[in-house]
DNA sequence: CTCAACTACTTAGTGTTGCTGACTACCACT
DNA sequence: AGTGGTAGTCAGCAACACTAAGTAGTTGAG
C-alpha cells in the first residue's frame, strides 16, 4: 500500500491489534492472518510479533503456551485488565484524531461553510 | 495527551499539515497556531517546523519568503500539484485505514453482527 | 528417506517520525 | 538595556513498522 500506509500504522496498528485480541484470544500467525482477512494485506508477519512482544513487556495481554497440531506451540495472547483501559484510552485517542481529520476533510471539500 | 497520541500522530500530522495548506498558504508559526486551535494542543513548533522542511524538500509545497512587521522573515508554504496529488494519497490511505478500525470498534460494541 | 511447504515464532538491523530542549534573530515596549 | 512575543533552526532521542534471515515443528510428495 506505500509509505503513507506504514507510517499511519505507527501507533494504530497496536490499537488494532488490542482490539483483535479484545474479541477474543489469538496467537500471533492466526492475529496476521486476521489482519490479511480485514483488508491489511502487506502487514508482515515479523511486525505482528514484534508488537505482540512489546505488549506483553507491558503487561497488556496475558499469554498461555498452547501446543500445535501442526507446529511450534502457538503464544496464545489474552487481553487482561490492564490491556482493556489501554484499549479504552486508544479508543479516546482515535476518536478524538479521526474527528479533527475528518472536520479538515470535510472542510476541504465544502470550504464555505466557516464555523470558526 | 499521551505517548498514544504521539504515535498515531506519526504519519497523519504530515497529511493534516497538508490539508491545512489547502485551505490556504501559510507559514510554520501560523500553523502550529492554527493546530492548537483545532485541538492538538500539545504540539510542539520543533516538530511543525521539521515536518515543513521535510514536504519543501519533498517538493509538496512551494516556499516563499515574506518580510514579517513583527520578527523574522515568514516562510509561507503554498501546496502544489505534486502535494495536492500526495494529499489526495493522503485521504485515500486514511479513509482506508478508518473504516477498517471503526469496524473493529463498532464490532467490539456489538459482537452479535457477525458479517463474515 | 529427503526435500519442499506450511505452521509458528524469533531476532538483528534500518528508516521515518515526532518530541525535547536549546539556540539564533528580529521587533516593540518598558 | 532588558523582557516578551514573533519566527525559524538544529542536535539528539525514543518509538514504531519494515526487511530479511533464521529456528523449529509437522505433513506430504518424490
Amino acid at each position: 500500500m506505500g509509505k503513507q500506509m506504514t507510517e499511519m500504522l505507527k501507533g494504530t496498528l497496536e490499537g488494532i491489534v488490542l482490539a483483535i485480541l479484545a474479541v477474543q484470544p489469538a496467537y500471533g500467525y492466526e492475529i496476521t492472518a486476521r489482519l490479511r482477512d480485514q483488508g491489511f494485506s502487506d502487514i508482515v508477519e515479523g511486525t505482528v510479533y514484534a508488537l505482540l512482544v512489546r505488549i506483553e513487556q507491558r503487561g497488556l495481554v496475558d499469554v498461555a503456551k498452547v501446543p500445535s497440531e501442526k507446529g511450534p506451540p502457538r503464544k496464545v495472547y489474552t487481553l487482561n485488565a490492564l490491556g482493556g483501559e489501554y484499549l479504552e484510552e486508544f479508543w479516546r485517542t482515535w476518536t478524538f484524531l479521526a474527528e479533527r481529520i475528518e472536520k479538515l476533510h470535510h472542510h476541504i471539500e465544502n470550504p464555505q461553510e466557516e464555523g470558526t
